[in-house]
DNA sequence: CTGCATCCCCGGAGATACTG
DNA sequence: CAGTATCTCCGGGGATGCAG
């Protein structure tokens, strides 16, 4: 059978947001603190990591450990669930990393034509 | 080397948004029309269709090919380059295929248990 | 250290009307 | 048929301040 499409929209709605893939390759690499991930993710609010951790253990695919000590510790790593979602992703990533510049050719040669093609100013 | 989890961000800025990778998997049965395009996504309107048409073109993802007939016809179809991002979109379509249901239990479970410890209104 | 609450802004996306 | 042009709205997400 053919894809479905119309998933596609359900997934993305889930891991399409700004940071969540960027999370979930992070704790691929291994469990991680709080601190740890917003100092290896750059330009993230800590507002953003919060809510990102929040949704992605509400679908099972991170989970929270809270030790009980003074500061307060808390580890997140990936659920089996969410590894398999990782590899995945990083089929995604691959493909960006090897046709990124590839795109960027297709837009500057896009610009390029666009530019060519506007209407001639004579005033 | 490992994957720079920096790079996913570019590639989710370009196929991430609400529809492109719908078009995508859709252009990737064969060539299609416009309003063929319109009819088959289920709530897209037509401006959003245009806008994510021209984005894709652009990036060098799809091709457009004008007709110089009346009533004007448009093709648009997959590159070559679109066709390898297809297979690699298609394997997030196949997780979100096989996890979905398993997403949703997650989040009744974990919403169940987020009421479980709401603060007890006593007046 | 980890996180919640609040305010605010900007851009993605819908609705509608018009055109070659 | 295949667009373009506006207007508008909503919510994602940033900044900041407070708290256990």
């Amino acid at each position: 059978m053919e894809h479905n499409p119309c998933r596609a929209r359900e997934i993305l709605d889930r891991v399409g947001d700004k940071w969540s893939l960027l999370v979930i390759a992070l704790l691929g690499e291994r469990t991680k603190r709080f601190t740890e991930l917003k100092r290896e993710i750059d330009g993230i609010s800590q507002r953003m990591l919060t809510v990102t951790l929040r949704g992605l253990e509400r679908d099972g695919i991170v989970t929270r450990t809270v030790y009980p000590v003074v500061p307060p510790r808390v580890e997140y790593s990936l659920t089996p669930m969410g590894a398999t979602l990782m590899d995945a992703a990083n089929t995604l990533v691959d493909w960006a990393e090897s046709h990124l510049s590839e795109i960027d050719a297709a837009r500057a040669d896009y610009d390029t034509r666009a530019r060519a093609e506007e209407p001639v100013k004579t005033s």
